[in-house]
DNA sequence: TGTATGATGATTGTATACAATTTTTACGTA
DNA sequence: TACGTAAAAATTGTATACAATCATCATACA
């Protein structure tokens, strides 16, 4: 019973973190989490060190957890790592995916397709994540998992700030994204494994003309 | 002065696992390791889940914390998961090695090296780990680097295995490792890119025939 | 004999007290 | 005022006590 306070830290952080709520570089303090969520300092500080191993965090000796700074160097690794990974992780997913597993990517699908048509861009980041994060459990590979779980945070953050963008191009590029989650899903169902790897690739390319 | 213990349970659980001293599936029990390391349980219980979260345990719900299991699943995955990631790092690390790293690299090729000679396995399979984790910090890449050190987990424990089959054709095989990593170390100091993607390629396909 | 049930012991999870370290503040001196 | 230093406060790290959960074993019953 405890163990859903725990859970509940951990979903919070998370996603305030993902939706920049918790800007990077912001810095928690362990008493007063463990006030706020009702929880001893123990299970706070087992909380912040799960997530700093998963990458969404960082802690320094004797000063504490702050969330994952962003920069240039990261942004430019982000924009080299990602198409390959997602590219793996997509013919993974055409691969090995179950039916119900199928079922989740349509449900979460349709959750990002509500979010673009009203325009909520912490809403967009949030479920677009999600949906390629299904595509990485239905992949099911231990030793991609970590990495992708790392992209995903910082994919999730920099699509914050773009989704922002409210011009018309932008309009154009997010009903885009919506046609090609739309084709994921069938390639996915499918089992069309070169279909889905260039769908990944694609995706990226168009992101990287946008970023530069 | 107690991270020291912390940092030494860490070291020796680490390369107990590495060298299947501790093998897959074996439990920890919390309080008898703190009694041992002269630690409290709860710092005893961070570093059990640090290593969890690195892929050496995994940990199990009020059931405490084992060895990451092998199965041939993971096998499989290893498998078709090594070759393009140590080849993405390979590329990465002859572009960004620093002098600094490029020594590093070569005193842990001694350290492998002179382990070949000898005919240690445990030997072996650490410094062979160790070469290509400095490889990885070489690459600089921290979406690839947790990808890395999974699989390097996984790459000692085979390579554990393998290297004790004591036939003339493993001979062979590890004198041909040997100069592959002759081969990395002037590659990466020349920065030639190319050239280090194709000879992890080349060597993950001499591996693959192996185990066939 | 086999199975179900409950008590007992062992192990993990959490709260709290204490220790060590870092940060802040106050003060003295140039 | 600017700077260095030392005391005080705040924060993190560790030890220990207590609570909750799980595993084991003995006993009762069919």
């Amino acid at each position: 019973m405890s163990q859903q306070k725990k859970d509940n830290l951990y979903r919070v952080l998370k996603r305030q973190i993902l939706t920049m709520d918790l800007q990077p570089g912001a810095g928690l303090d362990e008493t007063r989490l463990g006030k706020q969520y009702k929880l001893s300092r123990t299970p706070v500080r087992e909380v912040l060190r799960r997530m700093a191993g998963e990458g969404y965090l960082e802690i320094a000796q004797n000063r504490g957890a702050y969330v994952s700074p962003m920069n240039y160097k990261m942004l430019r690794d982000f924009f080299r790592t990602a198409p390959p990974i997602y590219a793996s992780i997509a013919s993974l997913a055409a691969e090995n995916r179950t039916s119900s597993q199928l079922s989740a990517l349509k449900a979460s699908q349709r959750r990002f397709s509500k979010a673009v048509s009203a325009s909520d861009p912490d809403s967009m980041a949030y479920h677009n994540n999600d949906f390629h994060l299904i595509m990485g459990e239905m992949a099911d590979n231990q030793y991609l998992w970590p990495s992708l779980q790392r992209l995903s945070i910082d994919h999730a953050r920099i699509a914050h700030t773009f989704y922002r963008a409210n011009n018309s191009d932008m309009k154009g590029r997010l009903s885009k994204a919506r046609d090609h989650h739309d084709q994921f899903i069938e390639a996915i169902e499918r089992h069309d494994v070169e279909k889905a790897k260039q769908l990944a690739l694609d995706h990226w390319d168009l992101s990287r003309d946008h970023m530069e």
